[in-house]
Formats: C-alpha cells, structure tokens, sequence
DNA sequence: TCTGGGGTCCTAGGACCC
DNA sequence: TCTGGGGTCCTAGGACCC
C-alpha cells in the first residue's frame, strides 16, 4: 500500500498557521516580482481566482471581497516543509518527499485493517505539530493513491481528508468519477487527444489498448495506465542529486543595457555555484538565455541561448560567473527590451573525482575561498559576501510587496505573544 | 505599466565509430 | 542493376510535474 500526504494549499496554509485571524478568510500568494497567484486558499478558489493568474488583472476582485495578499516567502515555506515531513518521517522510513508539500510513504508491514486509524492519527499530529492541514490518499499504487488523495481532498466533510481505496469496487467507481484532465500524469495535450478519442475518464484510460496508449504516450503513459489498473508499476523513488540546477528570474523592469544584464548573469551564476556546492558536485556545461517580454507584441522579440561546455568542472562561484558573462557578451544585441534571464547548470561530476586537462586547470585557490564565502553567508546571511560585478548596492530590487516575516528561520522575525 | 521558477523523463534523428 | 550491420553519444523538442 502506497500513501500520498498532500498540504492543503501549501502556502496559503503557511502564511495562515502564523496569522490565525486569516482562517476562513480569502488568502492568495503571489510568485516572484508579485507576478502570478501561484497558491490560494479554498475561499479565494470558490471566489474564482485561477491558478497562474496575472495579479494585477485581479487587483480590483483582491479588493473588492478583502483578498489577503501574500507576496512568496519560501524561507518560510521551506522550513514548514521540512517540519511536516520530519513528522512523516516518524511513521515509516520508506518516504519519498515529491514536493514541498507533498509525500508518498509506503505501508509495509503495518496492520491492514487499521490503514485508515493510522491514517487519521498522521493528520492529527500533524497539525497539531506544525499547523499545516493535510489530506492523505491510501492505495494499492502510487497513482491510485493521487487519485484517492483528490477524494480526500474534495470531499471533507465525508473523508475526513483521508480516503482509502480498499476495494476493486472503490477503485473502480474512483476512476469513473476522475476527470481525464485531473489524471496525474495526464496535461493539456494529452487530454486534448484522449478526449477526441472519446476518453473522458480514467476508467475509460484504463480500458485502452496498451500499444495504442505506447505510440502515443511512451512507456511512460503505458506505466500510468497500468498503475491505475492496480498494477504496480511506479515505484517509490530515492532521493537523488539534481542533473540542471537553475536560476532564472524576471526583471521588475525592462533592461537595455549589457552592464545591467552583466550583474544579473553574474550573480544568477554565482547562486548556482553556491547551490552546486551543497551538492558537493563540479558543472562542466552551462545553457544561458535572455528573453524579451512574450507578452509584449508591440515590441521586437528576441530569445537566444547558448550552451557553454567548460574547459574544466568547476563549482567556483567566480569562474562560472567569468564564463557565464563571456557568454552573455555573444547573445547580446542591442535595441531589445530584455525582460527576463537565466543561466541553468548540468553535466555534473563529484567535485572530489575532477579530471584536470593538460592546458586548462581550475583554480585551487577557489576551492577553499568558496568554503569560506559559504561558511561567512551561511554565519551572516545570504550574500554578505558577494562579487564585485554584482550590484553592491542591491538588496533585492524584486517586487515583494507583500512579504510576510520569516517566522521560523530568522531570530528577529519570531512571533511575540502578549499575554493579557 | 503590471503575466513565476525549477525540475524530470522520453524519443527521434543525426553524427560518428568499428 | 547491385551499396551492411550494429552500436553509442548527443541534441532538440515535446510532454509532464509542483
């Protein structure tokens, strides 16, 4: 038996469980730059606000029905999260953290019959611990256990947010009721396809030709299909390191100028240097891009990138940055209103296993000096120590409007109590 | 004026090797 | 007239997830 623990609209939750006067209230939280809602509670869904939405076409609905705005705080996101899955964690050590917010445990070994008293006790203690809501979804298959979790979820007042799926019959009368569109595994193409064929269940999914659901949706749709037969066909996965890390942003305004997007590249690749590090790993090739405003069409668009492969791995903050801006000088032209950048890392190699090359070496020196950087960041906070081509006088130009306190990670930010 | 960020996997086709 | 067989690696593009 697989369970999915899945937090009920993450980060809503997170902002409410540290402002309790928000419960039952309309809570959205914006993306970066205050773009898109990217999480809403039940009463800001049932006002119809979609996912992805564009805040500023809301701003007068926000307004009208007293919408509290949440611009993203993933210090306090990410620390929520690891306090609910450490909780998880107690309860078996077959976990696979799938999400920030979401797990799939395996129950072996444990009493079949009391699934759904095992089940209940878990969402108790959690949010009696961390007060995060969660739903949890109890099958014989990973995929079956989404389903059920989506019952769970839909259905409160009946599941209790947990829902088990015991019976062929259950299993059966789950998949007649899933849309094909809400099928895990199943986006916009494909439902588009599958609905011309006239498939518009899962149950109508399972009932396809295996050879059919392989031409057109790979092996990966053939194992989906089969998983939600009952047969299992996923497994529970290890964690295993990153093979991109990426760090990309949009601009809160339009760049022109190459000594502007210089900074930004310098320090977007001095950021994947220091996450690289955690990874304890060495890049030896790097894709830059620049992007203009899509959404524009009265502006001449212009989208280049560039994958670099380097003379040599490195995790050194300072020669992915020195690449990375030798890069950015061959895609830049001028006259263009650049919106948007990013540099994305790959082909990974453990940093202790480097193979040097007879005219090209690394730099021994960084490799201490780069400890030490994280050392005093990690002491200090995040870019004390920064290089002198980025922007020494930024602090951080993004839109945040609306950003709640680090409740959980930052001394100063503790929530104070008065007693009466 | 204002529209996010970070990942994964699979396949086909081309280049190249012996 | 007739032009092999079996591989690997790499890349771009497409699909999906949260």
């Amino acid at each position: 038996m697989f369970a999915l623990i899945d937090c009920n609209n993450f980060y809503a939750s997170c902002e409410r469980v540290f402002r309790p006067d928000l419960n039952g209230k309309p809570v959205v939280v914006l993306s970066n730059n205050d773009g898109c809602v990217i999480a809403r509670s039940n009463e800001a869904k049932a006002l119809g606000i979609p996912m992805g939405a564009p805040a500023f076409q809301y701003e007068a609905l926000f307004k009208k029905h007293h919408v509290e705005v949440f611009s993203a705080n993933f210090a306090l996101y990410g620390d929520m999260s690891n306090r609910v899955m450490s909780i998880l964690s107690e309860y078996t050590p077959e976990i696979e953290i799938y999400s920030i917010d979401e797990a799939f445990l395996k129950l072996n070994g444990l009493p079949c019959k009391n699934l759904q008293q095992y089940a209940a006790d878990m969402r108790k203690k959690v949010l009696k611990y961390t007060g995060i809501p969660i739903s949890i979804g109890i099958a014989p298959t990973k995929a079956l256990a989404k389903v059920a979790n989506r019952i769970a979820k839909k259905f409160p007042e009946r599941t209790e947010n947990v829902y088990w799926i015991q019976t062929e019959e259950a299993r059966i009368k789950a998949l007649k009721w899933l849309k094909i569109e809400d099928v895990w595994g199943i986006g916009r193409k494909h439902a588009q396809r599958l609905k011309q064929r006239h498939i518009n269940t899962a149950y109508d999914f399972t009932q396809m030709e295996d050879a059919w659901v392989k031409k057109h949706m790979t092996i990966v749709g053939l194992r989906l299909k089969h998983d939600l037969m009952g047969i299992p066909s996923l497994q529970l996965e290890d964690v295993q390191p990153k093979k991109n890390i990426a760090t990309t942003r949009s601009f809160e305004k339009n760049y022109t100028e190459l000594h502007e997007l210089k900074e930004r590249i310098s320090t977007f690749a001095f950021i994947c240097a220091e996450k690289l590090r955690k990874q304890q790993s060495c890049c030896r090739a790097f894709t830059i891009f620049l992007h203009t405003n899509p959404h524009r069409h009265d502006a001449p668009q212009y989208h280049p990138s560039a994958m670099i492969k380097l003379p040599f791995p490195t995790q050194s903050g300072m020669e992915l940055s020195r690449f990375a801006t030798q890069a950015l000088q061959r895609l830049f032209r001028p006259g263009y209103l650049y919106k948007k950048a990013g540099i994305i890392i790959h082909d990974f190699v453990p940093h202790n296993a480097i193979q040097g090359t007879l005219f090209d070496q690394p730099n021994k020196k960084h490799v201490p000096l780069m400890h030490t950087i994280d050392h005093i960041n990690h002491l200090f906070g995040q870019a004390t120590v920064k290089l002198a081509s980025q922007d020494l006088q930024r602090t951080w130009k993004m839109k945040q409007e609306k950003l709640s306190p680090r409740y959980t990670t930052r001394l100063s930010d503790i929530i104070t109590i008065h007693a009466l």
